[in-house]
DNA sequence: CAGGTCGGTTTGTTTTTCCAACTCGCCGGG
DNA sequence: CCCGGCGAGTTGGAAAAACAAACCGACCTG
């Protein structure tokens, strides 16, 4: 759901008008998706976050706070006195997940000697396939179209 | 295939040894991203890419030049004699679509009053799915492991 | 009370980014 | 031949962002 479900801000972006400028507004920052990353996997704290991202911790706090901002991340407070956050996902940020595995994905196989990003399923271990899929016919969908609208 | 098949480079990256964070290394400066989709859309001129991102040209012409370094992008002459030249993606920059298509359905889905992403298979036109899945059974892949290696 | 943790903010410096203007080589009129 | 225009950049200078390191306040722990 869209936070607060009023319509959308339906940001504008200069040259085509396409929804991945868009995102990347938000989550192409430097920073941003790595922040993403630790959320996904669970770590919540500001030191942490700042240790497995490498971010500076101006910059951390920066990100954060726009992340916050624009949806995709939620503060709690798990201590009054001394003042105390911690950051998790909202819908919007978990469903980050696929960019965050598409670009690990590419990253293992193209930029590594590595095997590509493995994933963990009950009882296998296997690789991943990022491909997005027709939801009409299941078939694979990689070419980009331009976006349609208006 | 690894360009001159040479073993890659294993980038190492502050923080949490990720792929993710080497694929950003290259790819998630400003531009770059944008970059790639005008070329996976056929677009291959640069005063087109320029416009097309609004990127400033200075920073276009950086990143295709870090681009091309990565292996991502390939530049052909078209022209000798004013020498011009047009850009290509390699096998290693074409698979960036799945990150690209990912990001384009997250920003439809959570930026714009808009239905996600389309996708204009031979004579339908419907939603993309851009769920991971398990190469071994199939299954969707949407929760993200701590890499394993080393 | 000394030292340590957590979650930042401040400070001063280095890098990037941006934009507009300029260049270079060529082509097509007039 | 001269003029303008195009494609593909490069250059210069100013503004914005990122960086590293130090600092801070409010605790806790020994």
């Amino acid at each position: 759901m869209a936070q607060t479900e009023t319509t959308k801000p339906n940001p504008t972006v200069p040259g085509r008008p396409c929804p991945a400028a868009g995102a990347l507004r938000l989550v192409g920052e430097k920073w941003s998706l790595l922040i993403v990353r630790e959320l996904l996997l669970g770590v919540r704290r500001f030191d942490a976050i700042a240790r497995n991202t490498g971010a500076p911790r101006d910059r951390l706090a920066a990100r954060l706070r726009a992340l916050e901002e624009a949806g995709v991340v939620e503060r709690r407070a798990y201590s009054e006195r001394p003042p105390r956050h911690e950051y998790h996902l909202t819908d919007a940020g978990r469903d980050l997940a696929p960019v965050v595995t598409a670009l690990a994905h590419w990253g293992s196989t193209w930029l590594y000697d590595e095997p590509p990003v493995v994933f963990h399923h009950r009882d296998h271990v296997a690789a991943l396939d990022t491909t997005p899929t027709c939801t009409a016919c299941g078939s694979p969908a990689d070419h980009l179209t331009p976006h349609p609208h208006s």
